[in-house]
Formats: C-alpha cells, structure tokens, sequence
RNA sequence: GCCCCCAUCGUCUAGAGGCCUAGGACAUCGGCUUUUCAAGCCGGCAACAGGGGUUCGAAUCCCCUUGGGGGUACCA
C-alpha cells in the first residue's frame, strides 16, 4: 500500500500533519529519492532519514509519533516503534536502522512478544535451552557465562534449562568433575531444570535462599554410581549412558546411505594432512568412491580394525543463521565428510550433540564462538536425520587482559614462576573471596549490555533485562579490577544475613577453623570491615583475633616503623596508653574513644601517632579495622595482654 | 596456508546516518575525608585502527589494508 507507492516515488506520503510539513518543503532542501532531507515550518533544516534504494532495501524515517516512512519493509517493525516521542531538532528514531528493519520483516507479525526477541520468530511452545561441558575440572568463567546467559534466557521466558554432561572422550574426563560442575553452578545460583542431580553440597550453601538443583522430583539420595544420576523427562542427561540411542540414529544414517564407514587409519590421515600441508595446500578428507559398504564396514570391525564412521555432507553450500552473528556461509568446498562415530563406538560431539539437542527438543542453542564452524556440520545432520533445526547464538569469547585466553594452565605457570595464581574457574573465585552476586553480574556484562548506563543487577533485575539481541559480537577481556569494584559493590548491598552466609562458605571451603565462630562474633568482624573488596581482605585486616596471644607474629617492618623509630617514641605512647587501659573503668566505644583523644592530648600528638602504635601491638601489622573497632572486637583481656607482650618483646630503638 | 568472525577511551561498553563537542562504569591521576588498609565524596586525563568510497552529512553503510580471535581432530 502506502509504502510500496512511496518506494515509487521516492518520497514518503506522510498523512500526519506534522509530517506533512516537511514534505512541503522538501522541494526546497536538497533531496533525491535515496536521502531526502526534511525542513520544519521554518525552513529549518531538521531531519533525516536514509533511504537506500539502490541497494534493494528501502530505509525510511519515521520522523514523528504513529507514522513511518517508506519503506515497505519498514512496516514490520512498527510495533517496536510504538510511542516513540521524538523531541528537538532531531526526528531520526533511535532504533529503528535498515538492519533491524530487514530482521523485523522476516519475522511475523507480532513474533517479538513476550519473548526473547530475535530468537523467537516462530514462538514455540516453550523455549528449550542447555549447558553441555564435558567433565574436565571445574567449570570455567567463560563456561559460567555461557550458562548465564542460557539460564536467563529459560527463566525470563518460563522456559527449561537443561544440564548435560557431553562425556564421549573417555580420554579427557576427569573423575569427581562433574560434581565440581554441579557445586559451581549451584553456587552461583544457576540451577538447572532438568540434568544431574548435584549431590549434597559439599561446603555451607552460599546462597541465602539457593536453586535446588534437582527437578522432576529427585527426591532420592545421589545414587551409588560414579557418576550422579538425572531427573527430567529427557534424560539420562550424561552422554556415555545414551550410547544405544546414538547407534539407533546411526544405523539410520548408515543404511540410507547418509553416512559409511572409513576405513583410514589415524596414520594414513595423519601423513595426508602432513603431505598437504608441505605441499602448502589445504586438506581435505576425500570421500571414497565408491564408499565402504555397511556389510564390508562391519567386517572391518569384527576383524578388529579401528575405523570410523563419517557422515556424507552435501555437496552445497550451507548458510548458519545467528542471532548475534547475523548469516554465516560455508561453502561446500570447505566442509567435508567428518567422523560421527569414533572406533571405540563412542559418537562424536557433533553426533551426539545433534542427537541429544532433538531429542531434548532444545530450541536454542547458545555456545561459545568457537563452535560456529561446528554448525553448518549440524545443520546438514539434522536434515539428513530429519530433525528440527533450533536457533543458533555463538557467544564472543574471553580473554585474559593481556589478550591471551583464559585458561586454568594461566594457574600452573603462576604457581611455576612465583607469581600469585589467577582466579580463572568458578571455584577459584569461591575460594578467593568473591561474592556470586558479583561474578553473576559482572560475567553478564562480559558481551552484554542493557544499553542504557545501568551496571549493577541483581539476578532478578537480569532475568527481566537480559535479550539476546544485546549480546554484542566482540571478544571482551576480563578486567579483574572491575571485578573487584563489583564484589566491593555487592559486599554492602546484600543483606548482613547473606553476607554472613556467604562468608562461611568461603571459610569452609577454605577449611578454615574460624568457620567454627559464632554468628554474633563474624557479624561483628564483618561489619569493622565494611568496605572489603573480597573475603580474604576481611582476613588480612581481621585476621589477627583468630590467633592466640602468644602466637600473634609481629610484622619486622611494622614495629620498626611505627614502634622502634624516633627513639622508641611508639613504644612510650603504648606504656602510656596500656596505663590508661588498665584503669578504664569500662570497655566501651565512648570510652575508648575518650581515652585515645586523652592520650592524644597529653602528648601534644597526632591521632595516627596513638593509634598506630596499638594497632601494631595488638594486631602485629599496620592493617585492622578502625582502632576503637580493633579493641572492642579483640576485648579488654587479649588487648592487655598483647600490649604488654608487645612491650617485653621491645626492640632496640632507632633513632 | 586456507576458511570464518570481529574492530569506540588502558578495560567492559553506549551508539541503530544529523540527538556526538562521542555517554557511562572500572582503572588511572588530582583533591576532600582520615587513625592504618579499604570504603566514600568531588574533579581531571583518556577512544571512533588506517585508507578509500556512498551521502548535503559517516563512529554508524560499502570496499581495501592492518590488527585481534576462531576453525582447519577418532577434543568438546
């Protein structure tokens, strides 16, 4: 109608008056049928709009409320642009471009309800998403990320996220990993709607109020197996127990032709991808012709011969829709025929995968970058399987700051050159000192942003923010300062009774005795360190009243410092303030406070040079909590009693 | 080598052809506060990788270059 004459003619029928007014004049300002520019009454230059005839897609403005330009296509996304106000000079909508113009005609009308935007153009019934590591040590940031994103995906649209465990390399798993998985995604208070059933935690619940992992009714204890069991309707979610469901789909393929056994040794593979490449030429797996048939494939294999099974790829081209990444082509020159099954009978991941994603009815599948060549290899295995193909998100991937990526053998070569390790797994946060609500926030800001300036967002805020279409394409670095900022943040926006929780699990899983304290004494020691960055700070600066008397360390530095220099100056104001102490009719904020400001007084001296002094007496270090803090926290006796060991064990003065 | 993806402050990012003199956050640098370490408050510095094109107008669209990343397995 309207739009398709508009595209005719080159200018945009408006039937609003406002609009009107700059088709009057547009005659007057420079204009052709790709860019016409719009006056206001005035004759004003105001506006706008870029229309790109030439290249086949109209582009339009749509300068004012309720109406839109000429493009044909343009009418698809008027819903999103539903009470737009534009004000000022300019009349350009701010989110209507010729890219989301094209995106918003594929879909159907009305297709981005209450859903998860692009990638629900054809609502299904219900959005179906999982996480699938193989088990080989703790789950990784980067992995944690990727289930984030999936899990607000599944919560924000009352979806299911599945868990499954991808262990068809029995080379690579790593005993007790799975259950390291499940602790990690419990404690970040990721939970899953259908997979493994995460035996009881290991260390104190982090959560205040934590996802129980176990859907489908899995009441029942773990069971006795090594590996846990599964509840859901799908499962069992660990690949290596569903291998007569991969052979089932397997024989199917095989015996219509769709794939055959290859009878090359790794060796001869090996020396042809050795050949091709001193030949400085791209290898290829060449497909036999004619191929192995089943009868002398299976003979291979009953006279012990390791060999494979590959799937025949189409001979075409094959075009990977991403909903981040836009349309991705493969030519067919580029995908060979690869192995579906391997010859210890275990199913490649891409088999596996495309068989598990089906018959777990996953909708969209979310994943790291690195798998987008993966795809088209999917893609041509659904159809030939005649399954459902679900839509595609490939993630950018993360890096360390200096660039290179992010992996946990960055811990070995810390520890090897003396340095510090970094946190790289989830664990390794855990155990650091760092809040889930931190790492859950900051991760989701990893690839994603809300568009506007907010930062900060509690897990809820992100179930309700949180659209793939947000997701950008650009590999991020991980900026451990911005973390910490993060943790710092959260630290004092969580309820004390959270905070407290969260603490004791870094205590146990740290095996540390002051887990064994009292509630009202780590509240206590919480609340003096407000304003920590991790939990270890929390120990740095109050650690010293879980040590005995006689046992504290005096830091060398610190006592020289502040105690031995000037002639022992420090060390006369201790004797001063230990006198004073011993007569303080009562251990009390104000009266503590009074007694310093007296000293202070006396001498004719600074508060620092009171306080310091104490602190290192009674701490062993230049670090506590605020000084009145530090002696209420430690009490009249201990505070006593280390000042006079402080005082016996005096060190010669300097001067 | 070949194929694919990506490119805004040091870092995470906003940006949807004219709201851009490019916004926010972290880091950093000043200042305030001060009893140490943190925290807090105020302020400053700081980017469209380069080159072509399209356009009245380009951070935004196109091309090339460069740089970064991924893939090129009987790993996932």
């Amino acid at each position: 109608m309207v739009g398709q004459q508009a595209h005719d003619e080159g200018v945009s029928p408006f039937d609003e008056p406002a609009l009107q007014v700059g088709v009057e004049h547009l005659s007057a300002a420079h204009h052709n049928a790709a860019s016409p520019v719009f006056l206001d009454e005035r004759g004003d230059f105001v506006a706008v709009g870029v229309l790109d005839f030439a290249s086949g897609h109209g582009g339009a403005l749509r300068p004012t409320r309720g109406t839109y330009g000429t493009c044909p296509t343009f009418r698809a996304i008027a819903p999103l642009q539903a009470g737009a106000v534009h004000s000022g000079r300019s009349l350009i909508p701010r989110r209507a471009t010729l890219r989301h113009c094209r995106a918003a005609a594929n879909s159907p009308p009305g297709g981005s309800g209450d859903n998860i935007g692009r990638m629900s153009a054809n609502p299904p019934t219900q959005v179906r998403v999982r996480f699938a590591p193989s088990p080989t040590g703790y789950l990784h940031i980067g992995g944690a990320r990727t289930v984030l994103f999936n899990w607000l995906i599944a919560r924000r649209t009352g979806g299911a996220f599945v868990l499954r465990i991808e262990d068809t390399d029995q080379q690579r798993n790593v005993a007790d990993s799975v259950q390291k998985i499940l602790d990690d995604l419990t404690w970040l208070g990721l939970a899953w709607d259908e997979g493994p059933v995460a035996a009881p935690a290991r260390a104190a619940p982090a959560r205040a109020a934590p996802e129980l992992a176990v859907a489908g009714g899995g009441s029942g204890a773990p069971a006795p197996a090594a590996l846990p069991s599964s509840a859901g309707p799908h499962g069992p979610y660990f690949q290596s127990q569903r291998l007569p469901i991969y052979d089932r789909y397997l024989d199917q393929l095989l015996e219509c032709g769709a794939a055959y056994y290859a009878l090359e040794s790794t060796e001869e593979l090996e020396a042809a991808r050795a050949a091709a490449k001193a030949a400085r030429q791209s290898y290829k797996y060449r497909r036999p012709d004619p191929p192995p048939t089943v009868a002398e494939g299976r003979a291979a294999r009953a006279a012990g011969r390791l060999i494979v099974v590959r799937f025949k790829m189409p001979d075409r081209d094959i075009t990977v829709t991403d909903d981040i990444l836009g349309n991705v082509t493969l030519t067919a020159d580029q995908l060979e025929d690869f192995v579906i099954q391997k010859s210890d009978g275990f199913p490649t991941y891409h088999f596996a995968c495309v068989v598990d994603d089906a018959l777990m009815q996953i909708t969209h599948v979310l994943r790291g970058q690195e798998h987008l060549m993966n795809t088209p290899k999917h893609l041509a295995l659904q159809r030939a399987l005649g399954f459902p193909t679900p839509r595609y998100a490939h993630l950018p991937v993360i890096f360390n700051m200096d660039g290179s990526k992010m992996s946990k053998r960055d811990k070995e070569k810390a520890l090897a050159e003396g340095r510090r390790p970094p946190e790289i797994e989830v664990h390794d946060f855990r155990l650091a000192g760092y809040l889930p609500e931190a790492i859950v926030n900051f991760i989701a800001l990893l690839g994603w942003s809300p568009g506007d300036n907010r930062e900060y967002f509690s897990a809820a805020e992100l179930i309700e923010c949180f659209r793939i279409e947000r997701v950008g394409k650009t590999n991020a670095r991980f900026d451990r300062e911005k973390l910490l900022a993060f943790n710092t943040h959260w630290a004092t926006r969580v309820t004390s009774r959270r905070l407290l929780a969260a603490f004791r699990d870094f205590l146990a899983v740290n095996h540390s005795p002051i887990a064994a304290r009292d509630d009202a004494e780590l509240d206590a020691v919480l609340a003096a360190c407000a304003g920590f960055r991790t939990f270890a700070d929390v120990l740095t600066k109050a650690g010293f009243l879980f040590v005995d008397d006689a046992a504290l360390v005096y830091d060398p530095k610190a006592v020289r410092k502040v105690l031995a220099k000037n002639g022992g100056d420090g060390y006369a104001t201790l004797e001063q303030v230990l006198e004073a102490l011993r007569r303080l009719p009562e251990w009390s904020p104000a009266a503590l406070q009074e007694l310093i400001d007296e000293v202070c007084r006396s001498r004719g001296a600074a508060m620092g040079s009171v306080a310091q002094p104490m602190r290192v007496a009674v701490s062993g270090g230049t670090i506590s909590p605020a000084i009145v803090e530090t002696l209420l926290l430690l009490g009249r006796e201990r505070t006593l009693t280390r000042l006079e060991r402080c005082l016996s064990e005096r060190a010669p003065a300097e001067a």
